[in-house]
DNA sequence: CTCTTTTTTTAGAACCACTCTAATTTCTTG
DNA sequence: CAAGAAATTAGAGTGGTTCTAAAAAAAGAG
């Protein structure tokens, strides 16, 4: 945690800027998640866990919401959508350039920064198809 | 395809060999749905449309049974699971180390050869930890 | 500020892929 | 063939996600 936010003054101040920049109304909803998301350390969550830190953090919002939500921040490119695990999705509040260790025990993601995965020779894409990302998972298995 | 199979003399047989070797009693069911996936060049399926295959070759078997099938495939290496959208499981009759091309639009998949993938450097496990496979999924959108 | 329009939120139903259960059928073995 | 073990099955159940239609909130106009 970098420092807690100012909740007198300037409330929501940063979050409010973000929902700005991308374009969506800064609803009582949004900007609460928007803080539970970024005014953290980068991490991993799924709909179900944001879910339920909002509703420690005493802010009323339904599940519904926090689907839309999610779904409009990876949109908006302030979030990132992770697939390792069919039957969950994983978003992820690093939207910078990176990877994942994937540990299969327990489904836990740990990010791998950019620079250290160097990608060697690749396949150029067929014809007619432009490469959107390239996704490196390194599932892994406790010993 | 390469060539029909016979269906006189010595049904099955390939089909039936797999089994065997993979230690799984060579039902009805069972030998239905492995010649429909390896008697064919490699591909990726879901239950549902491996169900759907069956059906229309004629062959009776629920969809329970085809999940638990393809689960003792996956199981005895005879089948490998790529996790590219959550919310479907796709197996790839291809258990050769390779990596995939992934149509965002409408969900294809497409293999890429181990050797066209060189990874350059990865980083290394965190301790206690050990690979079990490295995953490169390209994802491309239609131009 | 109020009225109107548009957007957002919401509870709950619906959905879909998948798993489980318990009963039946099929294999294997003696 | 009989007995025991293993596999199959229909149908119910589950869990994550999306849909629906109605209520609430935000934005814009006057």
């Amino acid at each position: 945690m970098t420092q807690p936010a100012p909740t007198s003054n300037r409330p929501y101040s940063d979050a409010l800027a973000r929902l700005r920049r991308a374009g969506l109304r800064p609803t009582r909803q949004r900007l609460a998640l928007a803080r539970l998301l970024f005014e953290a350390p980068h991490r991993h969550v799924s709909a179900e866990t944001l879910h339920g830190e909002a509703m420690t953090a005493g802010v009323r919002v339904s599940l519904a919401t926090v689907y839309n939500t999610l779904h409009q921040f990876t949109e908006a490119k302030l979030l990132r959508e992770v697939v390792v695990d069919s039957g969950r999705t994983y978003f992820d509040t690093n939207v910078t350039d990176h990877h994942h260790f994937f540990y299969e025990d327990n489904g836990d993601l740990c990010d791998i920064p950019g620079e250290q995965v160097r990608l060697g020779d690749l396949p150029q894409p067929p014809e007619g198809a432009a490469v959107s990302r390239v996704d490196v998972i390194i599932r892994v298995r406790r010993t």
